[in-house]
DNA sequence: GATGAATGAGTCTTCATTCAT
DNA sequence: AATGAATGAAGACTCATTCAT
């Protein structure tokens, strides 16, 4: 009875700890469960190509399974790009969480926090493409299931930067509404340009934008 | 058979004076020349849709014109989403030459730079959706067309990042590669979150990011 | 492998007593066995969707149970539709033929019949409406099984209609074939246009529709 | 512009004089214009095997053209069917307006009103056979719009029973919405069992059910 | 310069049925 | 007796593009 993947949990029961994808083999397809391989085929695909262009046909090839078993699983393509959100998402808030309630100072939590983002992104950088590119290819009704995690998320890191300039630790001018967007365009922006086996490890992109952001707010 | 516009320039001859599309006018289609409607159309449902998800059929619909003229000036799909690239790459290359060329301190003619890219983009915000979304859409040689002309445009803006450092205005150690990527990727975004009817003008959101874009650049 | 319901007997067994489908229970879907529930809920979605508007998944949800179960008592979804007229001929045939043998006028007989199918098919409309909507989607073989049944009750009506021309209460021009036809598309049009809830009761109609048929016949 | 036909208007543009659809060749598919050969082997189609059981595909090649043909005159299979329907009311329609409001006595109006609809439903065997099997699976509101046409032509049968029986010269005891149902099931039911070679014509046909209707209504 | 009918390959999705358990 | 994952063929529909006019 348990047809069809909620959005809410993962699809075929498993935690799949670490499943990053960024590195993104192409196509081994045909080891482990069904709809994670799903999953898989469908997040390279379609940050290789874009959710539009890539064909069902061509996720089932790749994931060496029938059409039937992909919709056996998942209710629509959409599904499986809601699916994709979902993990990302719950791992990043996940994380997030976890440090904003530290009992540090909120400069050391907002650095490691900036920090994090950016590993964790470019340690799935496939979903991080996917991210921006295709949200509007979703679904009104789960665009804005979407949007809301997303928010959730935001504000989250926004209460960070109230803390810091609530502190006086960080300046008072910048709304800390648009230093969230502000820096989350640029951790957004890293599927576009970041490449595994470029010149900077995905710690060094961290801890250089973390240093950025940190600055762009610390009194001088 | 050399009817068709080439890719390279404007397809309906003149400058297209003021032609911000940010505001969106909803299509009204019958006033002015044929390919400049039909490029102002494409680009507000590009915009609006995407690229995929939106018909040949609906854009010549919206410009009040047959599929026969929409292919009498443009070669193809793809070749309208080129025009559109190359008119925003344009103009905002044009504007920081300009900018980057004055004699004045590095501080301000930075300042300015990431000023006027921040309310060019937000003026021309259906441009600036259309960017990141559905660069991948063009065919892979007018991808690196655009690729070539925007790599040009950073590494003008780059070229006053090192300025700055070389100054000793600027602090030595953010790679100026990353603090463009990390701007840019900050003035990409503004396409998924600023709203013309929003609570800030363009200016503010311009004065902003531009401040905190030199906040994080300058010696303590 | 022979375990499935032959299609000629009744699938669960027992003889299904006071089935009457048309007041159409909206799915309850866990009373009663398995076969019979089944049956139930496939009239109801047949009549309300169509045969090949009604999927074989619709079913086993709508009767509680899986699919496999019910490929369990039915060989095919088209055995359904099969059982489903062999009940209602059944039950046709049984009291055409009790009527027509009673030792009364034809002219009471024939009014009587009439009356009857009239009210059995209201009673029964979900399966007065599949049955002129959905028989050429049975396989021809089993078409012309229920053809050869249905025939066989017509040529019972008919040779009440013969039996009272020869009487001479009947006037002689009708040809006996015909009248059965138009009586029949009327009564096979019931589902088409009666509603439970309107205002006339099976029996009104029955009268009218038993009333109208004599008429047409009885020598003026 | 005129893309798309329109339920109201022929989508081909001709009147189609006599278009009579029940004598079905089986496919010739080449000759006359593109959107009437579609239309007629549409017919010729649904009424063999039903529209569900009919593809489109089936359709375009029997009329010898490509699907892309097909959704260029008609927005959807459901178009198909609901343009049949119109064909066939509007013919229907207009013949009973002319026949009631002719200057003769309401006998003879409503007996030639019954031979004349029962003939014409012969001559169109197919549209009659479509008719009542595929109503249902028009889209809702298409739905609506046949049976609201429907409706105005049975109420103008109707009204031809009501006049009678205010002559006196039938009996006053139908009631004349049922008389309508009642003789209308045995028109639409011509389909299930007329057969162009069989051993009556369909004047015979219609002589005898309009007979059969008038001794119904008929004071004896 | 412009039309619009026609193409044909491609899209996502559905579904009756089977089979190992 | 019953499950439910998986199949594979078929379904309706879309769309960028061409070409005779």
């Amino acid at each position: 009875m348990a047809r069809r993947a909620t959005s809410g949990g993962s699809a075929g029961g498993g935690t799949e700890p670490g499943a990053a994808t960024g590195s993104g083999a192409s196509g081994s397809g045909t080891t482990g469960a069904v709809p994670e391989r799903l999953l898989a085929e469908a997040t390279r695909l379609f940050a290789e190509h874009g959710y539009d262009r890539t064909s069902v046909q061509e996720i089932v090839e790749a994931a060496g399974v029938t059409k039937g078993a992909l919709y056996h699983y998942f209710g629509s393509k959409d599904d499986l790009l809601h699916e994709i959100y979902g993990r990302v998402l719950r791992l990043q808030t996940e994380r997030l969480d976890a440090i904003a309630t530290r009992p540090t100072p909120v400069t050391e939590r907002i650095a490691e926090a900036a920090a994090d983002v950016v590993v964790t992104s470019i340690q799935n950088l496939d979903d991080t493409k996917i991210f921006f590119r295709s949200m509007h290819q979703l679904s009104p009704e789960k665009q804005k299931a979407v949007r809301a995690e997303r928010r959730r998320y935001h504000e989250t890191f926004r209460a960070l930067v109230e803390e810091g300039q609530r502190d006086g630790r960080f300046r008072p001018e910048p709304r800390p509404d648009l230093v969230v967007d502000f820096f989350f365009g640029s951790v957004h922006h890293l599927g576009t340009w970041y490449h595994a086996d470029g010149p900077l490890t995905a710690e060094q992109v961290a801890a250089e934008f973390s240093d950025l952001l940190l600055h762009s707010l610390l009194r001088p």
